[in-house]
DNA sequence: AAAGGGAGCAACCGCACCTTG
DNA sequence: CCAAGGTGCGGTTGCTCCCTT
């Protein structure tokens, strides 16, 4: 049988794309809206396949992304949703509006990750590695974690908003390895997040702003900034209805309401 | 100032799932 | 119901930039 390469690999050009093509391309898709992805290389006149297209359409063209590095806010929701959703980040990046899947994924294999490891986290299972010293970690893990450096993981005292916007399909997969089960942010045994509640009051973790806040009578309470952590039914209706955040959630009306200031920001592409 | 190495990010690849005829 | 096409997703690669020596 096999399947039909999604484009001819003749004459197709990959790699990085150049400003003319990223114009084409966004001139198609304001002028056509987003057809099927395989017809759009020709229509637009690009040599690119059209999964190269859509690609660089949802990572980058796309007038809603936010730009620069994830805020810690942001940081914090991914480790939390990660510790629930595993490795699926288009759903991860569902709850981040203006974020990819592919940003999300590459910030967390360069930045994340490397912070949990020197955490003494395991970033896969988000539990304290204790007495796995072959792994390639600092030899002072163990002392990270006794001595609140592991607290910048950050502490979601929200959780009972968020685990109420759990995607209802990342459970039953069959595979008996369903994460939510046990990483639920309401269980007291999610060793991750017991460790960190247990840390949050330290006051020298330059995460605290985020982490918890404190009154002037010394006493601790969720951080304001940890309001930034959405309660998506709440505050982003839209995207509660969103199974994804991808471009087909952007239709006819979206493109007619494409303000001057996305064109201005395709302008400077 | 130049070379080497590491980090970060954009893009590609291939598989899986969904849709359609 | 099945086969084939279309799309989405996660993993991986490779290029570029920056820092260190």
């Amino acid at each position: 049988m096999g399947r039909q390469p999604c484009c001819d690999k003749l004459g197709v050009k990959k790699g990085p794309w150049t400003s003319e093509e990223d114009k084409k391309l966004i001139n198609f898709i304001i002028t056509n809206g987003q057809c099927c992805w395989r017809a759009l290389p020709k229509l637009a006149g690009l040599r690119r396949c059209g999964k190269s297209c859509r690609l660089r359409w949802t990572n980058y063209l796309r007038p809603d992304l936010k730009r620069g590095l994830l805020s810690q806010a942001e940081e914090q929701l991914v480790i939390d949703l990660h510790s629930r959703l595993g490795n699926r980040w288009s759903k991860i990046a569902a709850r981040l509006p203006g974020r990819t899947d592919n940003e999300i994924k590459n910030h967390w294999n360069t930045h994340i990750k490397k912070k949990l490891l020197k955490m003494g986290i395991d970033p896969i299972t988000h539990e304290p590695i204790i007495g796995k010293e072959d792994q390639g970690l600092p030899n002072d893990h163990d002392h990270m974690i006794n001595s609140g450096e592991a607290k910048r993981v950050a502490v979601i005292s929200a959780s009972d908003e968020i685990n109420s916007c759990s995607p209802p399909d990342h459970v039953g997969s069959g595979s008996g390895t369903d994460e939510s089960s046990h990483h639920d942010l309401t269980d007291v045994h999610d060793p991750l997040m017991s460790c960190l509640s247990a840390l949050e009051n330290d006051p020298t973790s330059s995460w605290d702003l985020f982490l918890v806040g404190h009154d002037e009578d010394g006493s601790t309470k969720n951080n304001t900034n940890m309001n930034v952590l959405p309660i998506w039914d709440e505050s982003f209706p839209l995207l509660s209805d969103c199974e994804d955040f991808g471009v087909h959630d952007f239709g006819i009306d979206f493109f007619n309401n494409i303000d001057g200031n996305m064109i201005e920001s395709w302008n400077h592409l």
